[in-house]
DNA sequence: TTGACATATTGATGATTATCGATATAATCC
DNA sequence: GGATTATATCGATAATCATCAATATGTCAA
């Protein structure tokens, strides 16, 4: 969970996280969306990737990204067995009511 | 919320957030539960407290450290936002189902 | 196969961060 | 008051990080 945590510790690593939890997007849209090169776009959707929160796939010339939908569930579920003391094996579904 | 994901970042916080939530504790007492310097240890505290997630109080010549719940709590909610699109205002409450 | 497009990788740079030893501050005890 | 204890602050250092320009890699289309 460590890369996960820091993953999340940087502003525009957030944004993208928000934006693909929308829809999936490439590459191209990410850096039309951000104002930063491609260069640093791509490294920061690799250390993304490597944390586990999102995932790719290649279409044609293109690489599309999507999160990863489980593990950003893992991560929450994390997060409160930290600050909440619930353990792993009891916090099997978070929900929220509305 | 910038601040809190980046004191979640550092694995030595995500440790004092966890005993937090136990229990409050003063500085000695993390110091000891650390392996690093009481001057680390403070800084740790100061960027903790920085970021609203902690709250101390002096007591004698003692400094205690406690966990702020209402704050953890808008945290998971803001996570829950970033990550599953739940509007701030629909999220009143989270909660874990067992 | 060549050219154009999309993305990744590399190497460099400046900024931020974690850590420490030393010292300062502040409260308590004798 | 002076010693002791608890914590904060300061200044330095090494490590990590965000960013960029340049270049490499891979894919499609003509």
């Amino acid at each position: 969970m460590d890369k996960i945590y820091k993953a999340l510790a940087e502003i525009n690593r957030r944004k993208i996280v928000f934006w693909l939890s929308q829809g999936d997007l490439n590459v191209g849209q990410v850096v039309k969306k951000l104002d930063l090169t491609q260069a640093t776009v791509s490294n920061h959707l690799l250390i993304l990737k490597k944390s586990g929160l999102i995932e790719s796939r290649v279409s044609g010339k293109e690489r599309i990204y999507k999160l990863n939908r489980e593990k950003a569930n893992d991560f929450v579920k994390e997060l409160n067995r930290l600050m909440f003391l619930v353990k792993p094996s009891v916090a099997d579904e978070i929900i929220v009511r509305r």
